[in-house]
DNA sequence: TACCAGGTTGTCT
DNA sequence: AGACAACATGGT
């Protein structure tokens, strides 16, 4: 049962369908799925579960669980926080070099809904962690078994996704069985790493970009680019750069670094965009992405 | 069939 | 430091 559709304080400017797949469906979270009968996105994170539309006159709409599970309804503050719409996010984008980039500033054109969403840090690490060389409608499937198989039901066909200390007591081969393959063994390794250095991740939101990097590097599993796409979209540290194959095309391409490798791509990221380097890394993703097709 | 996918790790120069 | 294969699974 859901309530009926109420336009969230968005919509100042008119919502494509485009905009809200990509911001959904874009490759930061993989908890979002379409149901065509609606035409609208239903997912959530953590205990909260809700649905998504654009509406035909351009509002951005949002239906909640009612009635037995009302509780799972997020208040309306908390969907605009998740969706990335903060004061903060607009003046990091605002103050990217999209003057003088002209890169940047067609990504920005092209995608002027986007922001970073707001995902609770032990999701983004799990889901990325379960991303190496996979698609995202792939990453989106195992990170699907992973909810309904190990995580706590919340509707009859929803269960959130397992937390850390319940994936710690998961035998390696029943993780396997979720179709994710040689990631079960990072997501085991750094389950136990977790269970053993207990407020490991409740200790990152304190230290600086290049601390929270080392830390994060310490788990079996997690590399740059996990590290970077666990602090940017869970950790809201707007400085990581992830360099994933599309950015990294990105950059040799339409920005002609051809030979740089993978850390000098970094560092050219984090230079060139500066504090909201996190947030024009995924302006380009989403614009490479478009490009292809 | 062969190759690729929002990577990481171990191994060998 | 830099190059390279292995790692599971599903898609084209």
């Amino acid at each position: 049962m859901w309530t009926a559709w109420k336009p969230l304080p968005l919509s100042d400017q008119p919502w494509r369908f485009f905009d809200l797949k990509e911001l959904l469906q874009g490759g930061q979270s993989f908890r979002w799925f379409f149901e065509p009968e609606s035409k609208a996105f239903i997912g959530g994170w953590a205990g909260f579960l809700l649905r998504l539309r654009v509406s035909p006159g351009g509002l951005l709409e949002a239906s909640f669980p009612k009635g037995e599970t009302a509780r799972l309804a997020p208040s309306e503050e908390a969907v605009v926080q998740y969706l990335g719409y903060s004061a903060e996010q607009t003046d990091l984008q605002e103050n990217l070099p999209w003057r003088s980039d002209p890169i940047l500033r067609e990504a920005i054109e092209q995608f002027p809904r986007l922001r970073i969403l707001q995902q609770p840090p032990e999701e983004a690490l799990l889901s990325f962690l379960c991303s190496a060389t996979k698609q995202i409608p792939q990453i989106q499937q195992g990170l699907w078994q992973l909810a309904q198989r190990f995580g706590q039901p919340l509707t009859v066909d929803w269960n959130q996704l397992p937390d850390w200390e319940v994936l710690a007591g998961i035998p390696l081969g029943d993780l396997r069985e979720t179709g994710i393959g040689f990631r079960a063994r990072h997501i085991a390794g750094t389950a136990d790493f977790l269970k053993r250095n207990p407020g490991y991740l409740s200790a990152i939101p304190e230290l600086p970009y290049p601390k929270a990097r080392s830390a994060l590097l310490k788990l079996p599993g997690v590399g740059t680019k996990v590290a970077d796409c666990t602090l940017l979209f869970g950790f809201q540290k707007w400085e990581a750069f992830p360099v994933d194959t599309w950015i990294a095309k990105t950059l040799q391409h339409l920005y002609g670094l051809h030979d740089w490798n993978l850390s000098q791509l970094e560092t050219f990221g984090r230079i060139h965009f500066g504090r909201g380097a996190g947030l024009a890394q995924q302006f380009l993703f989403a614009r490479m992405r478009q490009l292809s097709k």
